[in-house]
DNA sequence: CTTGCGCTTGCCGCCGCGTCAACTCCTACG
DNA sequence: CGTAGGAGTTGACGCGGCGGCAAGCGCAAG
C-alpha cells in the first residue's frame, strides 16, 4: 500500500509543499522514489508524519521534533521546557495586551477632552512615556537589570508614570533647596532626602553601594541627566551625585 | 546639532545595524548625509524613532509603525487590532500550554505504570490522539468547522478524549449488531443510535443534511474510517453511511 | 498531436534585524 | 610621509516554516 505525495497531503491535510519541505530538511523522507521521480510514502511515513503533526500543534520546532523522533532528545524533557517557553511567552504577551489596552485608553481619554489638537500629533502621542529617553544608558551598562526595570514600568499606568515623574521633579527641587542653603551633603536631612530617592529607584533595580554611586557619577556624566538637572539648578547633578556618594558610603556597604 | 549614527544608537539603545536597516526601509531616514556618505540624525530623528521604539516595545510591525507614523492610519484603530491580535495569541498559548502540561502528565504516568517498554516507542507516544487522523479530511473539506472542532477538542483532557473514543467504538459496534440482524436503516432503532452518533459529531461541528451525508459518504470513501469499520464488521461503513443519509433526509432538511 | 493532470526542482518572499566581509574616509602617531 | 586604527559605508547571507510561482517532465485521454 503507498501513497502519492497528494494522497498524503490529502489524509494529513498539509500541502505537498509542506510534505517537500520535510523531506529536503530531512524531517520525513518518502518511502520510495519512482522511476518517475515521485514520491511514495506507506505506513511508516504516515505514522511519523501523524506524530510529527501532533508536536507540530504544539509549536514545537522542526528541530525539536526531529531530535525526539530520531531519539536524540527526551520526550518530556523537550516538552517541560517548551511548557516553560509557552508560559513565559503568553505571560509576555498578556503584559504586552494590558500595556495596550491602556494605551488605547488613554488615547481615547485625550481625544474626549479635547484639549490637544490632535492625537497624531508626535509631541503628544504617547507624552508621558519621555522618561524612557533615560533608560537608553541603563539598558546599554546593565542589561539584566534594564529589562527587570522595563517589565515593572509596563505594569504602571500612564497616571503613575506621570505621578512618578512629579515626584521626581519634586524631589530635585528639595534638592535644589539643600544646595543653595548650603547644608553639606551629609547633613541627615539630605541623607533622608537621598533615602528616598533610593527608595524610588529601588522599585526599577536594586542597586548596590558602587551601582549606586555610578547611577550618581552618570547625573554628572550623562548629557541627557545632566541638562535635567541643570534646569532645575546649577551644580545640582555634582550635588546629587556627592549626596548619593555619600549615602552609598553610610548607608550601603 | 547633529549626531552620527553611533551616537545615536548609544543615546536609544538600539544597534547602528537597525538604524541603517530603518533607513533602507524608509522608516526613518537620517536628517542629511555628509559628504563622506555618513548618516547624521537631528531632533526631530530622534523624536520619531523614539516613537518607533514606543510601538515596536508594543510589538506592532515596522510596517504599522510606518503608516501610523505618517499619518496613513488611525493609531486607535491600529492599536485596538493590535490589541485583538495580542489576546488572541495569548489565549492560544495559554490553551497550548496546558494541553501540552496535560502530555507530560500522561507520558509520566505510563513511565511511571511501566507497563508499556518505553514512552519513545512511536506506537505509543501521543496514543490518545489518534483520532485525530480522521480529522484531515474534514480540515480541508470545512476549514472553519474544522477550527472550532479543533479549539474544542484542545479544552478536553486526556481522559475525556478515551472516553470518546470508547464511545465511539461501542456505537460503531451497536450499529453492527442492528447490521448483522438485517435491521433496515430507516428502522427508529437504528435511527435513534445514529441520532446519537449525530449528536456526539455536533460536540465538534454542526453539520447540516448535505455535510452530515457527506461525512457517510466518507467514512466509505476514505481508507482510514473504512478500514476502521470494516474492522469492526465487514460492510458497516455502507451501513452507517446509508443510516445516516436516511437520517439527514428525514430529520436533517 | 494536443491537452491536461500530477508531479518534479528551484528560487524568491516573508520579518527584523545579526553577523560577517570588503571597502572608504579621517585622524593620530611614529 | 606612511601607516595603523577607528568609525563609517554597502552588500550579502542567515534565521523558520513554509507559500507561491515558473519551468519542465511523464503519462493518459481525446
Amino acid at each position: 500500500m503507498a501513497w502519492s505525495i497528494a494522497d498524503v497531503a490529502r489524509m494529513s491535510g498539509v500541502t505537498s509543499r509542506t510534505l517537500r519541505h520535510y523531506d529536503e530538511i530531512g524531517l520525513l523522507a518518502p518511502a520510495w522514489i519512482g522511476s518517475n521521480g515521485h514520491r511514495y510514502y506507506e505506513e511508516g511515513q504516515l505514522l511519523r508524519l501523524q506524530q510529527i503533526l501532533l508536536m507540530r500543534e504544539l509549536d514545537l520546532g522542526l528541530r525539536e521534533i526531529a531530535a525526539v523522533l530520531d531519539s536524540q532528545a527526551d520526550p518530556v524533557a523537550v516538552l517541560r521546557e517548551h511548557h516553560r517557553r509557552l508560559l513565559a511567552e503568553r505571560d509576555r504577551l498578556d503584559t504586552l495586551a494590558r500595556t495596550v489596552g491602556r494605551t488605547i485608553a488613554e488615547l481615547e481619554e485625550r481625544k474626549d477632552e479635547g484639549d490637544m489638537a490632535g492625537i497624531t500629533r508626535p509631541e503628544n502621542l504617547f507624552e508621558g512615556f519621555d522618561a524612557s529617553r533615560y533608560e537608553a544608558e541603563a539598558r546599554e551598562r546593565w542589561p539584566q537589570e534594564y529589562e527587570r526595570s522595563r517589565r515593572f514600568t509596563e505594569t504602571l499606568t500612564a497616571e503613575d508614570q506621570e505621578r512618578m515623574q512629579r515626584e521626581t521633579t519634586a524631589q530635585m527641587i528639595r534638592m535644589a533647596e539643600f544646595m543653595v542653603a548650603g547644608t553639606p551633603v551629609s547633613d541627615p536631612a539630605v541623607q533622608s532626602e537621598v533615602d528616598a530617592h533610593y527608595q524610588g529607584v529601588s522599585r526599577f533595580w536594586t542597586p548596590n553601594a558602587a551601582a549606586y554611586k555610578g547611577l550618581g557619577q552618570m547625573y554628572v556624566t550623562d548629557p541627557q541627566f545632566r541638562s535635567a538637572y541643570d534646569r532645575v539648578a546649577a551644580g545640582l547633578a555634582e550635588y546629587q551625585r556627592d549626596a548619593m556618594t555619600a549615602y552609598a558610603d553610610t548607608r550601603l556597604s
